[in-house]
RNA sequence: CGGGACGUGGCGCAGUCCGGUAGCGCACUGCAAUGGGGUUGCAGGGGUCGCCGGUUCGAAUCCGGCCGUCCCGACCA
């Protein structure tokens, strides 16, 4: 299936590069049902890698996994106050089963906190049975009234860890460290680079007492809410009777967090590295790291092809994820366009000329900054060598995506027109003090479009401390980070 | 959910104003040659024009409703 047709240039329009590239790569394309996607092979192949590497460190972290039910009495999202009013406009629900009525409505889980810890008020009596430290792969349903590919469907896939703790200090530890993992995750795989920390109250998670997230930022300078870890209190176990025993005898409620990434990641994967020609992925990521193209004769190609299977099998026994492209009705160059439009990190062509040099071509995604764009290697050092490229390739990934975000990223802001300016500028992070009031973010909104992403964790925080909140006049109680965001 | 735009083979579009039995490029199929950055020639296949209804002798074209997509806004992972 070939395709000659160019993208539209990120810098001319950023949306429409996106949605094109999605489609165009093959990562998802529209469903039949409103805002909801079909994800491709291509994309799949990308979130099954994802989703191997998170539920290894999920496992390493001592969690297990279960599944919940896809439908949700109404009556258990209703329980908690702030967790209904902030989920109840999108919900969708069933009416209807066997033909009849049903007694109680059910809703297409958005969220499993209400389910789940009902279940865990069964499992728990005593401090003995905690902490549970469950996740759960699935999908959830949000009635979205303004969707984008992967970035926000009706019906979308992620990830649900639920635990439940003794004490809120061991819950506050477990929300922090599963905020880790994914920061770990983003910047070792994907090569996305987050900036973290707490979310403001208006930001924070309906029912959740904190919330953090792993905010990263994309190449149009807008931020993606990417991750979050809510450290929920006992909001949840006073509404479903989550109480146990503790050692001294008494009676208490158990301390709940959830964290959860979903396929949005895909579409920060995207943003983040892709470029005009189409995809680039990460190498820990990419469903295939290495294309190889025969390059075929029409007199014998058997010599060609033999050593194409070659090399194909010592790379895969390097644990390469490499692929031949053998196909006959198409030149070369259209196999190129091809495979880098689905962002494949590493071209690999083999020719009549290779063969009778004893090399392999290697071409990368993306030109390395003091690289070349086609480099000829003899062909035991290229299969030797071929592991580090993959490392080296995914290394130069998370360094340009770092540079870009802190190049995008401004401080020292201290005045709510400076901020202004440095939005019309076109900053991606902006840093200033804030005291703590809602109505400050609200007249930044206004004047600017920007939200605070986080209050950043203390890496992340400007040498200097704020003393004033950006509005002038009140001191500030923290320094928070600004972005407009997807 | 409010404002705007759009919906014609897989993709991109023309045709719609001024109703008269659907067209172009790419892609696709077959054969042959070609093959180191989107290869060429010849021969083919595929669309009841988003859906439903109305007006009319006749609707892609006019009218109404609905659905979907995109952009702006409110809301949101």
């Amino acid at each position: 299936m070939t395709d000659h047709k160019k993208l539209t240039p990120r810098a001319e329009d950023f949306s429409s590069w996106y949605n094109e590239l999605v489609q165009r790569a093959e990562l998802a394309d529209h469903s039949p049902v409103r805002g909801s996607m079909v994800i491709r092979p291509w994309g799949y192949g990308i979130w099954e890698r994802m989703q191997r590497q998170l539920d290894d460190m999920f496992k390493e972290t001592g969690h297990e996994n279960a599944y919940f039910p896809l439908l949700i009495p109404m009556s258990f999202i209703e329980r908690e106050k702030e967790h209904v009013e902030g989920f109840a406009p999108e919900l969708a629900v069933v009416t209807q089963a066997g033909g009849k009525e049903l007694e109680e409505p059910y809703a297409i889980r958005p969220t499993s906190e209400t389910i789940i810890y009902s279940m865990y008020a069964k499992w728990v009596q005593s401090y003995r049975d905690l902490p549970i430290l469950l996740n759960q792969w699935a999908n959830v349903m949000r009635w979205e009234l303004r969707t984008r590919l992967f970035l926000r469907t009706s019906e979308f896939l992620w990830q649900e860890g639920h635990t439940a703790h003794a004490t809120p200090e061991e819950a506050e530890e477990e929300t922090l460290t599963m905020l880790g993992v994914y920061r770990t995750f983003m910047e070792d795989w994907m090569a996305m680079p987050p900036v973290t920390g707490l979310k403001s109250p208006t930001e924070t998670f309906a029912g959740a007492v904190r919330t953090y997230a792993c905010e990263a930022l994309m190449q149009d300078n807008k931020a993606l809410q990417a991750g979050t870890s809510h450290f929920l209190g006992q909001n949840f176990s006073k509404q479903f009777d989550l109480r146990f025993q503790t050692e001294a005898g008494h009676e208490e409620y158990a301390w709940n967090t959830s964290w959860g990434v979903s396929t949005r990641l895909i579409g920060g994967l995207v943003m983040t590295h892709g470029d005009d020609e189409g995809l680039v992925l990460p190498p820990r990521l990419a469903p295939v790291q290495a294309v190889i193209v025969p390059i075929l004769r029409g007199d014998d190609e058997s010599p060609v092809l033999e050593k194409t299977e070659e090399v194909r099998k010592r790379l895969s026994d390097a644990d390469v994820r490499v692929k031949v492209d053998a196909r006959e009705h198409l030149s070369p160059g259209a196999k190129y366009y091809e495979w880098e439009r689905k962002g494949v990190p590493y071209r690999i062509e083999i020719g009549p000329k290779d063969l009778a040099k004893g090399q392999l071509a290697l071409a990368p995604r993306v030109v390395p900054e003091d690289g070349k764009r086609k480099a000829f290697v003899p062909e035991n050092e290229a299969v030797a060598e071929f592991p580090n490229l993959l490392e080296t390739f995914q290394a130069e990934l998370l360094g340009r995506a770092a540079a870009r975000r802190d190049a995008a990223s401004v401080r020292g802001v201290t005045s709510l027109d400076e901020l202004e300016e440095a939005f019309e500028q076109g900053a991606g992070f902006v840093y200033t003090g804030w005291c703590g009031d809602p109505e400050v973010e609200e007249t930044v909104k206004e004047r600017t479009g920007a939200t605070i992403r986080v209050l950043p964790d203390e890496e992340f925080r400007s040498e200097r401390a704020p003393e004033k909140c950006v509005s002038g006049e009140r001191a500030a109680t923290s320094e928070v980070v600004w972005a407009r965001a997807y």
